[in-house]
DNA sequence: AATAAATAGTCAGTGTCCTGATTAATGGGT
DNA sequence: ACCCATTAATCAGGACACTGACTATTTATT
């Protein structure tokens, strides 16, 4: 019986933390557009004309599937496309009016689900919650390019 | 300019916190068994002969996603599945001595991964880490069945 | 025993998410 | 101007994860 306690392990309470947040945002957000989908959208809001590649590093997808998440956005028309005339390589993205009005209705919504959604935590334990989460990812995501932001102990 | 700021949403957080475990699973664990996997392993080493849809229960996976991974892993031979004489409508899972030795070898370096991947938080954190997030998924689910668990403000 | 409700599993469809290989365009070095 | 490294995007392939519809079996009801 060498079995773990999975509770013990961040990567299972990782995946538990995302299915209920998924969850929720289906019932109180929406069943149309995505979490990932509502993340590009802001991005875009906040700094219209960005292309693919610097979308996906904002909301944290790499090429491959940001690639996809954008093509279904265009689908939906809430996004438009065009070749950077100065890049010939990029494609600019833009909002359309429909995507703004979309990101504004969502906008209210999510800010209603993440009041639920940390309901059962205390102000100061929300705070903690977010420190924690944020170090644990960002020390994980060191590790990837070693090279570029550890300065000590470089083998 | 009505756009959010990305890292005080719990959904974001909490997907960039699976990534980051995803990436170190990748280079400190297996290529080829992914975590759900091991879960999956894992509470059969626990409790041999579980039927499918309490495996996908123990392990937080949804019928469909238990059956693929199960599929996943009979097709690599860790895994055995048997009709129960029983209850025709059942299949029992069992280990193969290949799933056995599998899990074994998994559980060392799971252990090793956990220990980078928390490395961040000192261990009075690790535990506030553990039951933030637990907390928060706990209650998200619980609003899936409203009528079980709560017990107020009935509509 | 026939019917109905519940349960286990499958299947179709959609949407993340990743890696690795490929294509097209840019820009530096000669 | 030509070669080459870099970079943006696409494509192929694989894995997770959900919902909703379906099949087969069991169990409860009548």
């Amino acid at each position: 019986m060498a079995a773990v306690d999975l509770t013990t392990h961040p990567g299972h309470l990782a995946r538990r933390l995302q299915q209920a947040h998924h969850l929720l945002w289906n019932t109180m957000v929406s069943e149309e557009i995505t979490s990932p989908q509502f993340a590009v959208l802001n991005t875009l809001v906040a700094e219209p004309g960005l292309d693919q590649r610097t979308v996906g590093e904002r909301v944290g997808l790499d090429r491959s599937t940001i690639a996809e998440v954008i093509s279904r956005l265009i689908r939906r028309e809430l996004l438009d496309k065009v070749r950077d005339p100065q890049d010939g390589r990029r494609y600019l993205l833009h909002l359309t009016d429909e995507g703004k009005r979309t990101h504004r209705k969502l906008t209210v919504r999510t800010a209603r689900m993440n009041q639920v959604f940390l309901g059962p935590l205390s102000a100061a334990e929300q705070s903690v919650f977010f420190d924690l989460i944020q170090r644990v990812s960002d020390a994980a995501e060191g590790l990837r390019n070693p090279a570029e932001a550890v300065g000590a102990a470089g083998g």
